[in-house]
DNA sequence: CCTTGACTTAAAGTTAACTTTAATAATTAC
DNA sequence: GTAATTATTAAAGTTAACTTTAAGTCAAGG
């Protein structure tokens, strides 16, 4: 029983209508927007309206937070493309490409450490001078998204 | 050129020397100490005093965070250990019995997420309906540790 | 006309994992 | 004996990624 067609422009979204087909808040996307992640026209009455291609753009933006891109490099990356144009599907290679990358750093991390784990089952392991598990090699952290209070350490 | 041997009990460490051979800061030993992770001793005039034992205990502390175990679970897991107890041999294995499994499953998620990747190389994908990457499956999260804002979705 | 419901903004709150600050006390070094 | 470290506490600040709140505007239906 959904009517809304008193709208001027027929192929535009309002921000509630992008919110439920992105599945994520309205108070997300304002974020975003805030953020320079997307951007927004507005109406006469200064609302937010959308461009279809806003939903592959948020899309981008979602996978790449599932892959761990903090959302300042993923803004970064976006501000790349030519002055805020829906990406095309190479400009999605190009991006996802870069971000493989990372992803399969971390894998690669996580996977050592797990090895690790495994190397040390019941072996009275973490001592000072010899566990692997205690002095890590590998300075670089294994660390997801999320605040990390600027010291990764 | 280090003295510091007025201690009365010399198999006692400072606040100082633990962070020191631990590799972390001194707020965080007291932060975690505020949380349950770790308890301590004072010394007559306040001061925290540790045993060699807390050193292990400080190592798997930070091992589980590099596994992404948030603080509060490693708090819950230590607290199964016998009052106070330097964890042993076995309950180290039995608590990182419990992490790998966490792990893997991460290790998996992000797996899959890769994989989903690199079956998406140029081809223009991201749609609606078919691209697996807008429609995962899986809705378990690949969130690594940090906030999440109470939403891990 | 009036009531919902969706929209607007700025500002403050949330969570995790700490760090920083401030003001003071105890230790150690010389 | 005094200066320099190191310690103590409580409270506030930091970062990320948002959400919630407050106070009000706009749109659609009856």
């Amino acid at each position: 029983m959904k009517m809304r067609r008193s709208n001027t422009d027929h192929v535009t979204l309002t921000i509630g209508e992008v919110a439920e087909r992105a599945g994520l808040a309205t108070s997300a996307l304002r974020f975003y927007e805030s953020r320079g992640l997307i951007r927004s026209n507005r109406n006469a009455s200064g609302h937010r309206r959308y461009a279809r291609g806003m939903l592959r753009r948020v899309a981008i933006i979602k996978v790449a937070q599932r892959i761990g891109i903090p959302l300042g490099e993923i803004a970064d990356a976006l501000s790349t493309l030519p002055e805020g144009r829906t990406p095309t599907a190479s400009d999605w290679q190009r991006l996802s490409d870069a971000w493989r990358t990372g992803l399969n750093e971390r894998i690669g991390t996580l996977t050592k450490l797990r090895d690790q784990l495994d190397g040390c089952i019941g072996c009275g392991c973490l001592s000072l001078e010899s566990c692997p598990l205690r002095n890590p090699a590998d300075v670089a952290a294994a660390a997801g998204p999320g605040a990390r209070a600027f010291d990764p350490n």
